[in-house]
DNA sequence: AAGAGCAGGTTACCAAAAGTAACTTATATT
DNA sequence: AATATAAGTTACTTTTGGTAACCTGCTCTT
C-alpha cells in the first residue's frame, strides 16, 4: 500500500469540508449522500448496474442468472429502485411471452463509472482484506 | 448529465471483463467484490470513514456525535468491522477514564479516496435523483 | 463510606429488511 | 386439458438493524 502524503491528506479533508462542512445537525439527520448511498451501494445494485455494463441491454432472466445466487424478489425491488432513481431503463414489449429489457441510462453509465473506480480498487486489495481479518480473527483468539 | 460515447463504455466494459470476466460460475457464489463491498459501502462506514478523513483522531463517543444518529451498537460493531479489514486502527490507553482513538490507516486513507469520489458524485446529482423519483412515483401513480 | 459521574462499550428486546419457495397471469404449444 | 414460458408477486422464515437500559472500573463529591 503506497502511503499518503499529509499534503493529500490536507486535499481530501478541504473536500470532505465542501461536502458536508455547511451542515447543520438538523440536517444531518436526513443526509443524501446516505440516503442515494444506501440505496445504491448495496451489493446487489452494484452487481446489477456492473453487469449492465458489461451487457448494455439484458432481460430479467438473464439478469438473475448474471447476478448469480439474488431471488427473483430482490432482483425485482433493486431494479425499481434502480429504475426510480434513474440509474436504468425499464423497457416492455408487449409480446406473447412477455419480454422486459433493462440497460443503463446515461445516468447510469455516470453513476458506473464511479463503481468501477471503487470495484477495481476492491478488486486489487480484496486479498490483503482477507489477510487483514485473518490477522485480526487471530489476534483476538 | 454529459452523455457518454461509445468508446467510452467500450472501456468500462473491458474493464469489466477484466474484473471477473474469468470468474466460474463457483467463484461467483463467493465474490469478494460483493463481500468487501457489502461491508464497507454501507452508509455508516462511508460516514465513519469520511469524518475520520476530516478529523484525523476521533474517540468513541465523538464519532458517535459526528456520524448523526448512530446508535452505540451500531457505531460498536462498525468499528469492528472497519478495524478487522484494516481501513482503521484503534487504540486504548488505559487512563482513567479509559481513552479510545480511532483513525484511518494508510489503507484506509486510499479505500477513502475512493468513496470520497462516489461521495461528490452522489452529492452533485443527489438533486436529481430525488427528481427522478418524484417523476417515477407520479407516473406509477 | 455511599452515591454520582464518566468513557466505552454490551445486552436484551423489538422492528425492519433480506432470503426462500411456492404461486400468478396471459398466452401458445402439444 | 395439460404444459410451458417470462416476469414477476406473495406468504413465510431468518437475519440484520435499531432502541434503550445496563455494566465496568475508576474517581470525585458529600
Amino acid at each position: 500500500m503506497e502511503t499518503i502524503t499529509e499534503n493529500q491528506k490536507l486535499k481530501v479533508a478541504k473536500k470532505i469540508k465542501k461536502m458536508f462542512g455547511h451542515m447543520k445537525r438538523s440536517e444531518m439527520e436526513y443526509c443524501p449522500i446516505r440516503d442515494v448511498m444506501a440505496l445504491a451501494s448495496d451489493k446487489w445494485s452494484i452487481l446489477i448496474i456492473l453487469y449492465l455494463g458489461y451487457y448494455p441491454v439484458l432481460r430479467f432472466n438473464q439478469l438473475k442468472k448474471k447476478v448469480y445466487g439474488i431471488s427473483n424478489k430482490v432482483l425485482s425491488e433493486r431494479l425499481k429502485v434502480l429504475e426510480s432513481d434513474g440509474y436504468l431503463s425499464r423497457t416492455l414489449y408487449p409480446e406473447v411471452p412477455i419480454r422486459v429489457e433493462y440497460e443503463l441510462t446515461d445516468f447510469g453509465h455516470s453513476y458506473l463509472q464511479k463503481i468501477l473506480d471503487l470495484s477495481e480498487w476492491v478488486t486489487t486489495y480484496s486479498d490483503q482484506i482477507m489477510a487483514n481479518r485473518k490477522k485480526y480473527a487471530n489476534a483476538q483468539g
